[in-house]
DNA sequence: TGATATTATTGAAACGGTTCAATAACAATT
DNA sequence: AATTGTTATTGAACCGTTTCAATAATATCA
């Protein structure tokens, strides 16, 4: 089937490819018969002027920026978008979201998409798995694309914004040994995730300092999907006798203490009476969970607002800037599912 | 300052712009000596290939679409995404996701930077106020871009997919009204927006059909920001006796009815047995709320996917197709925020 | 060393629009 | 009917890449 293009709707309204130009860009000296003797051929034809050829003479004037998350759905990552829009938007710039939905082949399509739309820069949020495939980044790098990584990615030097999620999970694990938890249990997320391998490391590492001894059955794998999280957290505590149960559970997130909750109250079990439930990341329907959550803020905000500051100032830059590593403060909250033990309490 | 072209740095490195594109494009037979030069020079003058030219030879060949929401962080929306996202993947084609956040100018930026950048098609959540400016859309007609709006847009004939917010909030008073309500109040959204318009009639209309009378008072704008919706409910009820309590508050969404709850919560009144309340959208956290929330539950994933269908559709139609309009059905759930009046309760 | 095969590079054409100076068509004026 | 002014249309040049047949450079072999 032919293509469409402008020199067709042109030939067959029997004028030139300038006067369809005019029409298309809605310019005032077209005459009105004409005018709508063009739009009539456009519409039979169903003509679709491509976007990429009006840019190229124009030269492509419009501020945008890209992002990368893993996850539309999960607040975390859309409040850590939100934060880079607003600063993106104060600065002339609009933003794209784009989901990977941990898919590491969505990243790279992603990756030359936004590359290939002429979106000048994009934040990424990148999967890392194992030794994960990290070519896409090289190119990027090759065409010195600007980009900021979320996360540290073994092999490739970048702009990175990040949080220190070992050292995070670690103070909130001393924080229930030194108020009297004796039982702490992981329940980790997905395998083969960057963030499930980190906050294992974190949690054991808080052991060393402790008069507690790691050991591995300390650690659970239940993912992070509410139905697997729920249905495994179920299976965990019919398998243990009421007196082996942990006093308190370190979640891998937010996202799967709710579901760790929820299976909870099914089995009649009290957070945080029975068991202490700890999250991670803070999200903004924490503070509303069947009991509000304690939990380790991550600074989603501000974790966006800088990655899309070091972003711009390399779009903007006409020689190549030197690499910039920020890694974030978080912040232990505890609200009520967590308890102390052994005190007045 | 000068642009730099592929040209500029085939000049500098004294080969032809053939050699520096297939440097870029890593075709392998360029000898590694020459290679690592040009790359050299690239790296010095910053050179980024604009993606548009590259694509303008390529023919643009990538599949991909847009969704145009009102807020990234209001689940309600993000689901509508997601559901789009995936039957989008299934064909193959990849989303780009926009906010206008509420701001008609963002909206207008989207349509047009979409449609330019060759997005093939789009899905819009459109701001409707008063008689808003609908010329970017009347823009997307002419050029035949393929668009799906999530609501009617008065003066324009294009895809819809909807749901009947009026009819919907109509039947949620009447099962109040049924269910032995007699003071039934309407926390209305921001004002301009046609959800709120549409929510007032449907509330009002309610009455009409039944022995109770409407009357001005029974409507109160609160917004729908957290903050504001609720400072405004604590002044609602600061303002009226204790005996003038409303039996049960229809929300404008889900996202002000948390804010309700969270206000009543402080001012100790309680949820049911002082007030019910109604919600609208039944977001995911809906179910967990303080009380979970009896809510008017649109099929978020559904209309997403349904969108996705007709845009789909349209953009691989070489012919003009005729105009959708799908209007789904909502359903009315009750959970524990909302009681029963008179019966045995 | 010359002939041949292989590898690397060139450069002009192409992609599909927009632009704008030049020109054509038409209208108004004398 | 010729002149001037105004409005509408044309078409060639251009945007910055990629492509690929043609050619140049280099390696291999007899």
């Amino acid at each position: 089937m032919k293509k469409i293009t402008i020199e067709e709707v042109a030939k067959r309204a029997g004028v030139s490819k300038g006067t369809v130009s005019a029409v298309i860009n809605a310019k005032s000296t077209v005459k009105p018969a004409t005018r709508d003797h063009i739009l009539q051929i456009m519409k039979e034809l169903n003509f679709r002027p491509k976007g990429v050829a009006r840019n190229l003479k124009n030269g492509n004037q419009d501020k945008s920026i890209g992002i990368i998350i893993k996850d539309l759905n999960y607040p975390f990552y859309t409040t850590i978008a939100a934060g880079a829009r607003e600063y993106a938007n104060s600065r002339g710039y609009s933003v794209f979201v784009t989901s990977s939905e941990n898919n590491h082949e969505c990243e790279k399509r992603f990756t030359h998409l936004f590359s290939t739309k002429d979106i000048k820069g994009t934040i990424i949020a990148p999967i890392v798995e194992g030794d994960s495939e990290i070519e896409h980044l090289f190119k990027l790098k090759m065409i010195n694309y600007p980009f900021v990584l979320l996360e540290d990615v073994k092999g490739i030097q970048a702009n990175v914004v990040a949080i220190d999620n070992l050292r995070a999970i670690k103070r909130a694990v001393k924080y229930l040994i030194e108020n009297g938890h004796s039982k702490i249990v992981h329940f980790a997320g997905p395998p083969n995730s960057s963030h499930t391998q980190e906050r294992i490391e974190g949690f054991r590492d808080a052991f060393s300092e402790s008069p507690l001894i790691f050991n591995k059955q300390m650690v659970v794998s239940i993912g992070s999907k509410y139905e697997e999280s729920f249905a495994r957290t179920v299976e965990y505590f019919k398998n243990i006798n009421r007196d082996d149960y942990p006093t308190a559970i370190v979640c891998f997130n937010d996202q799967q203490a709710l579901a760790v909750m929820m299976a909870l109250k099914e089995l009649n079990i009290k957070v945080p009476e029975d068991v202490s439930i700890i999250g991670n990341d803070d999200i903004y329907y924490a503070q509303i969970y069947p009991v509000p959550l304690t939990t380790i803020k991550a600074p989603q905000h501000e974790i966006g607002r800088r990655a899309a500051e070091i972003l711009i100032r390399n779009i903007e830059s006409t020689s190549l800037l030197s690499i910039e590593r920020i890694v974030l403060d978080t912040e232990f909250v505890v609200r009520q599912s967590s308890r102390v033990i052994g005190k007045n309490n």
